[in-house]
Order: structure tokens, then C-alpha cells, then sequence
DNA sequence: GGCTTTGTTTTATA
DNA sequence: GTATAAAACAAAGC
């Protein structure tokens, strides 16, 4: 069976890591598209009138979006959605059949969009016109924030009583949080992906808060998670899922008490958890 | 060729 | 207006 690794915040964060000084202070001389979809906003020919001959201030992040500063207070955001990746190679290495747009670099090298599902987009905005990126005007904080102190995490809580799951992957809530992780973070704390939010203590709380922290920023040390297809700028793959305990292990004893992983569905999403360990 | 995969958006409902 | 849940959607691989 094949696993699509798809970016979630560790992840997006070691493609900006990697990318931050090959393309840092470069300047975009050419942009091929051939998979015009890809491009979300402004009109394909519109996006490239707009970017090329611009300078890249710099690449940074912003849950589980790519943002591109570039001259003029203008930025392209970039989801990877599911099987995205972003590379750099010399213009004359082979490009993959699933390489949409190649932004041309003028040191000689490319920056491609690569997207086996063609579900990414790239949009083009002006800094003060976040809302023109799908959701990204709409997100939660980040979780590794430091200006998301536990009792502001509390607070977050209130009037919420869905599905313990469903809340952390809901991207207006906490930014960056996709489906590896979210059953990470709740195996950990010995939550039920099912609980109701408004059913947790003050202490499970905490539970979450914390082990959300300490999770995704080993996922970054990692370098993220790789199944099959998510590599970094480099095009090498992450070991996080080396350390994954719950994620993708249905069948498998449980690493805590022994008993075996089962899987269900929680917001319509596969989820995977240990029925004796988590409440 | 139907099913699965996930993140986001849309729609419906309370 | 707000929160939630369910459904829709994207496309490719097996």
C-alpha cells in the first residue's frame, strides 16, 4: 500500500527552512506554467506579468501555507494541499510529468511546483489583501507561538463542543495541524479523537496544549514525515514517521499497554487509536 | 472502474 | 452571527 505524506505544519516548515538560502535574494526571470489551474489568483497571464523580474525578500510560513515575500509588499502563498512539493534543480535536470509551474531563477536554477494531484495553489497577492488567499486570511494561532500561553489555550475552548479532533484540524482554530499529527497529539495526552470538546478537564486540556508543542517541534527536528511522496528542498525525505506511534499502525500492538491500535473514521478522516489508552 | 487518500470549501442545520 | 457536521471537490494510483 502507498502513503501520500501530506504536508502539515512540520513539514511545510522544513520546506522553508530548506529553500530559504537557495532562493533568498534571488530574482524570478521567467515562470512556466503548464498546469494553469494550479495558479489560484490572479489569471495565469496576470500572475506572471505580476511576478516576473520581482526579487524574493524572503520564504516563511504561516500554518500549513508557504509565503513568498517578494518587492513592492506583494507575496505569493503557496498550499501544498496533499503531494506537494517545492524543488530546486538546475534548469537542465529532467522536470517530472507532475511539475505545474517552474519559477526560472537568475543564478540558472528553478524553483518547481511539484503536485501529483494538482490539488496545490499558489495565489499572488498584495500584502494587505490576505483575504484573496483562500483561508489563509482566516487562521487560527500558531501553535509553536509564544504568544499562545496554555490559559490563552483554555480560552480557545470556550463555546466549543465538537469533536476533539475535528477542532484541531480545523485550521480557524490552530493553524498547522493535519491528520498525522492531530492522532499523535491524542494518543499522547490518552484522548479519544471522538471526545466532545466541552467534555474536557482543565488537566486534558494541558495534556493537548503541551504535547502539541512538544510534537510538532520534533517534528521539525526531523526534518517532517515521510511516507512516499513528501520530501524537502533538497528532495530528501523526513524520518518523523519513525517516531510516529499511533499514525498508521492498525493491527499493531499498542507501544503503552500492548493492546492493539484499531482505526475509525472522525470527521469523516481515518483515525488511528488505542482503545484502552485513550478516553 | 470503484475506492481510498487529505485539506479546504460549501452547504445545511441547530 | 456562530459552531458544527456532513458532503462536495480536487486527481491519481491501485
Amino acid at each position: 500500500m502507498r502513503w501520500n505524506a501530506v504536508p502539515e505544519l512540520p513539514e511545510v516548515e522544513t520546506v522553508v527552512k530548506g529553500l530559504r538560502p537557495l532562493i533568498k535574494d534571488r530574482y524570478i526571470t521567467d515562470i512556466t506554467i503548464s498546469e494553469e489551474k494550479i495558479i489560484a489568483h490572479p489569471a495565469a497571464d496576470e500572475f506572471k506579468k505580476e511576478a516576473v523580474g520581482m526579487k524574493i525578500e524572503d520564504i516563511t510560513r504561516r500554518g500549513k501555507y508557504i509565503i513568498i515575500e517578494l518587492e513592492n509588499d506583494k507575496e505569493m502563498i503557496i498550499h501544498l494541499r496533499m503531494t506537494g512539493k517545492l524543488l530546486v534543480k538546475q534548469c537542465e535536470k529532467f522536470r517530472d510529468k507532475h511539475t505545474h509551474v517552474v519559477f526560472h531563477l537568475d543564478n540558472g536554477q528553478e524553483l518547481r511546483f511539484n503536485n501529483i494531484r494538482k490539488f496545490g495553489r499558489i495565489y499572488l497577492i498584495d500584502k494587505d489583501q490576505p483575504q484573496k488567499a483562500g483561508g489563509y486570511a482566516e487562521l487560527g494561532p500558531e501553535p509553536l507561538s509564544n504568544d499562545m500561553s496554555l490559559d490563552d489555550f483554555k480560552e480557545m475552548f470556550k463555546n466549543r463542543r465538537g469533536v476533539i479532533k475535528s477542532l484541531l484540524m480545523n485550521q480557524k482554530f490552530i493553524a498547522g495541524i493535519g491528520n498525522i499529527y492531530a492522532d499523535e497529539i491524542l494518543f499522547r495526552s490518552g484522548i479519544d479523537p471522538e471526545r466532545k470538546a466541552d467534555t474536557l478537564s482543565e488537566m486534558e486540556i494541558g495534556k493537548i496544549y503541551s504535547n502539541m508543542r512538544e510534537i510538532l517541534k520534533k517534528g521539525i527536528i526531523y526534518g517532517g514525515t515521510t511516507f512516499s511522496d513528501y520530501v524537502n528542498a533538497f528532495g530528501e525525505k523526513g524520518s518523523f514517521q519513525e517516531e510516529l506511534q499511533i499514525y498508521q499502525k492498525e493491527g499493531e500492538k499498542c507501544c503503552r499497554c500492548g493492546s492493539t491500535v484499531k482505526k475509525k473514521r472522525v470527521g469523516g478522516r481515518g483515525s488511528y487509536y488505542c482503545p484502552s489508552c485513550q478516553k
